[in-house]
RNA sequence: UGGGGCGUGGUGCAAUGGCAGCACACCGGCCUUUGGAGCCGUGGAUCUUGGUUCGAAUCCAGGCGCCCCAGCCA
């Protein structure tokens, strides 16, 4: 194969055993779901399951339904239903239809009272107190051990022999809003000793008067995960229903469920999740930080976010190499930021328009260069793409260098400018600097250099070589712009398991409001994707005013200079 | 210590009984009008013990470690 297209994006184990149920013709066709629960923002942790449903569908030539998994009315809200649609959108995700867990709530009802009729669920009258303890424990010395003995198994419930006339007539009475929220359940009837606590009868329905953002106020019972997404799989035709590891203890009940209903035998298949270092991905924590003001928003460029990642420039096509080059197994596992990094950068580098912008500026004096006097440079826009072409680069007198690029005194190894030193301004000039200015208090508020006229372009006619290059924008003709440096929001590898007040990284946001760039950069548009040369990967972001952008730095280039320099 | 899942360089993945390889990271070098990009190279791993086999990361048995499960959350 002459490119590194991978063969597929999505996991083997899950590809091998979708083409095993094509074969044996347990289905004939591949469907799949994507199930976020409409109660918050997505990140970068939901990407791989996303992807990998969008992927298997696509691959098997099937196809892929948004359902929005809205069974508790408590947490949801419709606001989100528009986020994440948006969202997915984004990442280029296309599915066939959106549907809602809610819109199969009559037929789901349809469904209990058959289990009911067959004998195999309940209405139990215990308190959530009593059903807790006669659920048993998981054995002692387990993180939710019980202290003092081993396992206890679960005991039935007083109201477990209840007739099957009883029972309708309860359920149907809770449905219909006769009952006070927590006062009775309808559960399954499995087996209470079972070594699998999910087993121990699992509760399907469960009271709640709550106002639903899509069925308003026609339910007094809403259905637990289990008595919901494996019955809407099955509902809905999905072949595959693809979910994380911690799922894996659920699927007995969902298969229970399938077969016991005799109905369309939908397949879970886990897999582990993503987990990528210095990400939060607490929901609860995440609303904190945005709640509390420690970042400006859901979109806050720090944040990994799928909005956040958009506005800080991160391209979708990335995130989605990203996530599909990670390989593929069960294995629980943390991924490296750096990872991510690696492949944005490589996204950008390809495609990214190089533009010049000096970020701490000092002036720079060209003492015999004409007053007054413009040249127009040639740049190239992206060295990696000759499609993107050339532009025009104004050159003059009196230009603006970045501060780090001159010392007055160099340290060892150091190639910019410093007394005596000839550069190249990138584009232009070799220039040698020959004397500084400085203020009252000895730092160097202006560098004088002159030119060599025959060096227009860079290159020495005699040959001569300079060991740096460096950029520059003309004072007279530079825009004034705002640029923002982000570094990782925390100090903690895995900043969902510290203290809030403890991980921050306090220097995670940087604002530089007296930057100046190329007056290109004055036509780039919301979202526009450049480097600026030596410094980084940008995009301008949305709080741009005219005359005023706001540039937002996406990710450094590679800096093997400030690695030399020990951090 | 009930049930379930998982153990390959620092990190993420390959190798489906036959020379343990790739990417990121790290280190060194080359090249360069971005100290970018690119190119070349070094070091470093099969959780453990035993067994089967000419041959084991892979198969078998035991041990060890990590993760998940006590919501009327999903």
């Amino acid at each position: 194969m002459e490119n590194n297209e991978p063969v597929s994006r999505i996991p083997a184990f899950i590809r091998e055993a979708v083409a095993e149920d094509l074969k044996n013709g347990r289905f004939n066709y591949v469907r799949t779901r994507l199930p976020p629960e409409p109660n918050g923002y997505l990140h970068i942790g939901h990407c791989k399951a996303f992807l990998i449903d969008y992927f298997t569908a696509k691959e098997f030539g099937g196809e892929l339904y948004l359902r929005f998994d809205d069974t508790n009315p408590a947490k949801e809200e419709t606001e989100f239903v528009h986020a994440i649609e948006e969202d997915a959108a984004w990442l280029g995700i296309e599915w066939a239809k959106v549907t809602f867990a809610s819109d199969y709530f009559d037929l789901l009802y349809e469904w209990a009272v058959r289990l009911v009729k067959m004998g195999l669920a309940y209405v139990d009258d215990q308190t959530q107190e009593e059903m807790s303890i006669s659920r048993g424990t998981l054995p002692k010395g387990t993180k939710w051990g019980d202290s003092e003995s081993a396992i206890r198994p679960g005991v039935d419930s007083p109201w477990r022999s209840r007739s099957v006339e009883e029972n309708l007539d309860l359920l149907e009475r809770m449905k219909n809003g006769e009952f006070p929220e927590g006062s009775r359940v309808l559960r399954a009837k499995i087996d209470m000793s079972h070594p699998n606590l999910l087993l121990r009868d699992p509760v399907m329905y469960r009271i709640m008067n709550a106002h639903h953002h899509r069925t308003s106020d026609k339910w007094h019972i809403y259905p637990m995960y289990d008595w919901s997404h494996g019955q809407n799989d099955s509902m809905e035709g999905v072949t595959h229903s693809l979910c994380s590891n911690e799922y894996i203890i659920h699927r007995p009940l969902y298969e229970w469920f399938l077969e016991k209903l005799e109905a369309f035998p939908s397949r879970q298949i886990e897999f582990s999740r993503l987990n990528l270092t210095y990400a939060m991905m607490s929901k609860r924590k995440l609303r904190k930080l945005v709640e509390t003001g420690v970042v400006s928003g859901w979109d806050d460029p720090r944040l990994t976010t799928l909005r956040g990642l958009r506005r800080r420039g991160v391209p979708p096509q990335a995130i989605i190499d990203f996530v599909t080059g990670l390989g593929e197994t069960k294995n629980d596992s943390w991924v490296e930021m750096a990872q991510f990094e690696a492949v944005i950068r490589d996204h950008l580098n390809k495609s990214a328009l190089r533009r010049m912008a000096v970020l701490k500026p000092l002036k720079l004096v060209i003492d015999n260069y004409p007053e007054g006097q413009v040249e127009q440079m040639d740049a190239v826009n992206n060295p990696e793409d000759p499609e993107a072409g050339t532009r025009k680069v104004p050159f003059s007198k009196v230009l603006y260098i970045e501060q780090d690029d001159f010392r007055e005194t160099p340290p060892p190894k150091y190639f910019r400018m410093y007394p005596g030193n000839e550069v190249r301004l990138r584009y232009a000039y070799l220039v040698t600097c020959t004397s500084v200015v400085k203020d009252e208090a000895g730092n160097v508020v202006e560098v004088h250099a002159t030119y060599d006229p025959a060096t227009r372009g860079g290159d020495a006619p005699d040959g001569r070589r300079v060991k740096s290059t460096i950029h520059w924008v003309s004072a007279e003709h530079a825009l004034p712009a705002e640029v923002r440096l982000y570094e990782q929001l925390f100090n903690a590898e895995r900043p969902d398991d510290g203290e809030l007040e403890e991980i921050l990284n306090p220097n995670s946001l940087e604002v530089l409001e007296n930057a100046f760039v190329e007056p290109a950069l004055g036509e780039a548009k919301i979202g526009d994707q450049l480097q600026f040369e030596r410094t980084g990967y940008f995009c301008l972001d949305a709080d741009s005013q005219p005359g005023k952008p706001v540039f937002n730095r996406t990710v450094t280039l590679k800096d093997s200079w400030a690695k030399a320099q020990g951090k």
